[in-house]
RNA sequence: GGAGAGGUGGCCGAGCGGUUUAAGGCGCACGCCUGGAACGCGUGUUUCCGCCUCUGGCGGAUCGAGGGUUCGAAUCCCUUCCUCUCCGCCA
């Protein structure tokens, strides 16, 4: 939700903002809209001022003029009664459109319209050489027994998958290391329900923009939504009462399985596990200052490139352009890791600044001396599950298909340093 | 799943159709009192929105949420969410 108020002062910043993210707006009817309703509003307040007036004036009357102003009062009560149903009816249009318009995006978002346009920062690790053809995760995890597509395919469908053995050892390794990272650096760690209502969807923005790659449970009955992301109900943490500003900012690191539909991804990275309908993840969240949060997004930026520099994957940091950023954010970089049988580096975390976005949406709030003011929130992704297993799998595989394990896992990992093949 | 109780301002807690502009208390802020403090006394103290003569004023909404009845709703009716107690079931 963005600030009619500051749109109607600020109006060429948020159509420039809406232009680069290539979001088409109608500016003009919008603000026609603001105006029209607020004219509405006055009308109504008007007669509601009247209405209360009498409402008090009515009990100290004697019977012939009490039955008079009442007989009066029910004619108000009709206009009223019109006056608001007309105000409603340009209000739902107005929220309607305003509810579309996006975050506008920081300066330095790049321009482009997708994610052929984004900007490569920097690239960090070295890209394994092998003096072997190197194997696909698939193929690795059929080897090691570690992966099982093919039982999940009879359970579930396609895109699901069943992780075994040293797989499933490494991924809680992961999540055990990065809970104790996480503690040390002060933020909170939580759990969170992955069954969220309707309007949590919106308050993050997720809805109605994303509303197709959600899955809806028991639609009419429970009518909950399975989270694609625990920011979801992590931004739900602060909703309605304000923080108080000494207590900012306000750090967790949540955990939740995450299940996405892939609605539009038909055909689209079928093999494997890289685009699936489940996976774990752990996800950073910021509630913060206005004023800090562009630090806040650079830290939460080198904490998931330290992530992946002690797992020893090489990367590179993508600035996200104006038109593959969504909705709430005002900027978004995303980590892409080398997976090395295609060739190529693919998303593997991603972390953005929703500044007041989803604030608004959701009221979320701190106060100081002065008053209530919205927040700015962010969220990063500490650590994703299958697209990190692929990573760990394909670029430290031995020619035998045996997979070394990264060394600040072997803590997390007593007896297990690599994975061996126990399939021909 | 069954039976019941309840959701009121920062907190506690009354009110259950019209002097309630939400009593009273606690807390907090300011002032008086004091050498200074406590006590006492006085004043103020929800949030959101709109308008204007914009360090201020006026108005509206807000008693979990939404709808209804009424000239008038915290109060009556319906729907819904949440909390608590007991029973059942259960990891």
């Amino acid at each position: 939700m963005i600030d009619l108020k500051d749109l109607r002062e600020n109006r060429a910043l948020y159509e420039a903002g809406f232009k680069k993210k290539f979001v088409d707006i109608d500016v003009n009817k919008l603000l026609e809209l603001d105006e029209k309703y607020r004219g509405e509003l006055q009308k109504v307040e008007a007669m509601r001022a009247e209405k209360n007036e009498v409402s008090k004036l009515v009990p100290t009357l004697a019977d012939d003029k009490k039955k008079a102003k009442i007989a009066e009062m029910k004619e108000l009560g009709d206009k009223l009664d019109k006056a608001e149903e007309s105000m409603n009816t340009i209000f739902v249009q107005l929220k309607e459109l305003a509810d579309l318009a996006p975050n506008p995006p920081h300066e330095s978002v790049p321009e482009g319209k997708d994610d052929e346009e984004n900007e490569a920062i920097k690239t960090v690790g070295e890209i394994p050489k092998f003096d072997f053809e190197p194997k696909d995760h698939l193929e690795l995890g059929e080897i090691l027994d570690v992966i099982d597509m093919e039982s999940a395919a009879k359970t579930s469908g396609a895109r699901f998958y069943y992780l075994k053995n040293e797989l499933v050892l490494i991924e809680f390794a992961l999540f055990n290391w990065l809970l104790s990272k996480y503690v040390k650096k002060g933020f909170i760690p939580v759990t969170v329900p992955m069954l969220v209502k309707e309007e949590m969807m919106y308050a993050t923005g997720f809805f109605p923009a994303d509303k197709n790659e959600i899955y809806h449970v028991n639609p009419g009955e429970d009518d909950l939504y399975l989270v694609g992301t625990s920011e979801v109900p992590l931004a739900g943490l602060h909703m309605g009462a304000p923080v108080k500003i000494d207590e900012l900012p306000k750090r967790y690191v949540g955990f939740s399985s995450c299940f996405r539909r892939e609605a539009g991804s038909y055909g689209k990275d079928t093999r494997g596990i890289l685009r699936v309908h489940q996976f774990d993840k752990m996800e950073m969240f910021s509630f913060c200052h206005p004023d800090k949060s562009w630090e806040e997004h650079e830290l939460l930026l080198s904490i998931e490139e330290e992530i992946l520099s002690e797992l020893g994957l090489p990367y590179q940091v993508m600035n996200i352009c104006g038109g593959d950023l969504g909705a709430p954010a005002a900027k978004k970089y995303d980590l892409e890791v080398w997976v090395p049988t295609q060739n190529k580096y693919r998303e593997l975390t991603s972390c953005s600044n929703c500044t007041d976005f989803q604030a608004r949406r959701g009221g979320i709030k701190f106060k100081d001396e002065t008053g209530t003011h919205f927040m700015h929130t962010l969220n990063g992704t500490a650590l994703s599950s299958a697209r990190t297993l692929i990573a760990i799998l394909e670029n430290f595989q031995q020619k035998d298909g045996s997979v070394k394990i990264p060394e600040v896992l072997h803590p997390y990992l007593p007896g297990v340093s690599e994975i061996k093949p126990k399939k021909p």
